[in-house]
DNA sequence: CATAATTATTAGGCTCGTCTAAAAATATAT
DNA sequence: ATATATTTTTAGACGAGCCTAATAATTATG
């Protein structure tokens, strides 16, 4: 279970790297190039990281052919990005930190090497399913329980949701959350969907209701 | 306030280390070997970082004379120690890690870079004064006001005191503080001093009197 | 005080992670 | 399908930190 080789802090950053890239696109293959893109380097400089990640069976890498992350590449990627994300529970809830700032720290805190401190982390946080910003936080067995987060707009009249996160992470709208009060585990009841524009009406704890406009419910992730 | 030039983690381990041997050592001067030994390194390493700190304006150093840190090393010094002792209280207050498992986790933690993070973390740990080991844990603007830490052998007969940390801090040691319930922020009473051999007589709270061996009682360190 | 023992510095080399410039392979377009 | 454009890899170099072995300076000793 656990790994005998050390990773250094870049390696973690690549493995990072190329798990979020083949998520975002889909396909678990990515090239050189996005990766340098990623990592704000440059491609000759990820090909001899590629090289190393070969012989440390971490990706399977044919030059100038694919690159995919292997079992256990993958496995570690997910851990990196666990501990990043459960910092970022830490830096929000218990410091009280924006959404938008803890991504820099978490970027930091997310190398230290501990898996008890992990451990101990995530219960001291009460075991928490999401990161600030609603993406989902992986198991200590690296499981990636996505639940259904669907967007507020997917949900049925009448029918009560909990806030889990965000799509649209901009300035704007974060501070328009926090404006009408609505951050990570608000509990949200759909009262009216117009058909016209797609906006909703929606009741919020301790509030009048408020109508919301369908890029806002578009934007807005939550499980039922 | 702020250092234009951000340090490297190895940087400030060596700042760290040479603040560390002139506060062990009295003077405010230490030597190569020292430093290597401290750092678990060969002098001639310790060589090549002294002429950079020095280019930096972090030590003052002329080649075979003295080693001594700048007024703004020594402020580095200071900050990286209270980030590190800010850490240990973290991780033994929240995490319940043990005494003896915390530094080295804290030796990761202490380099990461955010001002404002070590704010909130103070404020959150409820602005301590001393670590897990009972060292004073130094303010934002990097003073050391280390109080009255004394030994519990110092304290006058029917005297209350307060255990802030140890001197000795060995497993045996540490083992047998847990077995009595003695930590951080124990109250303790002197009842009986034996001059014969030192030995001493106390109260703890819900507990009747113990006695407590000379060589105990100097390596508890309390406040009154 | 001159020599021996200790301590510190230099010289040269290694790995890691990075770069630029040039070459090779692949992909695209006419 | 051949020429062109793009992407990837190689070659060679550099700074940071570290090492060993050799040299120089300082300190201790007879």
């Amino acid at each position: 279970m656990k790994s005998a080789t050390l990773l250094s802090f870049t390696e973690e950053n690549y493995l990072k790297a190329i798990y979020s890239l083949t998520q975002k696109h889909g396909s678990p293959e990515t090239s050189t190039s996005h990766i340098a893109e990623q990592l704000s380097t440059k491609p000759s400089t990820v090909t001899d990281m590629l090289r190393k990640l070969a012989d440390k069976k971490l990706i399977a890498y044919e030059k100038y052919r694919k690159i995919e992350l292997t079992k256990s590449g993958k496995q570690l990627a997910i851990l990196v990005i666990r501990k990043h994300r459960l910092w970022e529970v830490f830096l929000h809830e218990k410091l009280q930190f924006g959404w938008d700032e803890v991504h820099e720290i978490a970027e930091q805190l997310e190398h230290i090497q501990s898996e008890e401190l992990i451990t101990r982390l995530e219960r001291f946080l009460g075991f928490p399913k999401f990161d600030p910003h609603g993406d989902p936080i992986p198991s200590a067995n690296g499981e990636l329980h996505a639940g259904q987060r669907i967007t507020l707009s997917d949900v049925q009249i009448n029918k009560s949701c909990e806030v889990v996160g965000v799509n649209d992470s901009s300035a704007v709208f974060l501070k328009y959350l926090q404006q009408v009060d609505i951050g990570i585990g608000t509990k949200i009841k759909v009262l009216e969907k117009i058909s016209f524009d797609g906006s909703m009406a929606i009741s919020l704890p301790r509030k009048v209701s408020i109508s919301v406009s369908k890029k806002f419910a578009d934007n807005l992730m939550v499980i039922l």
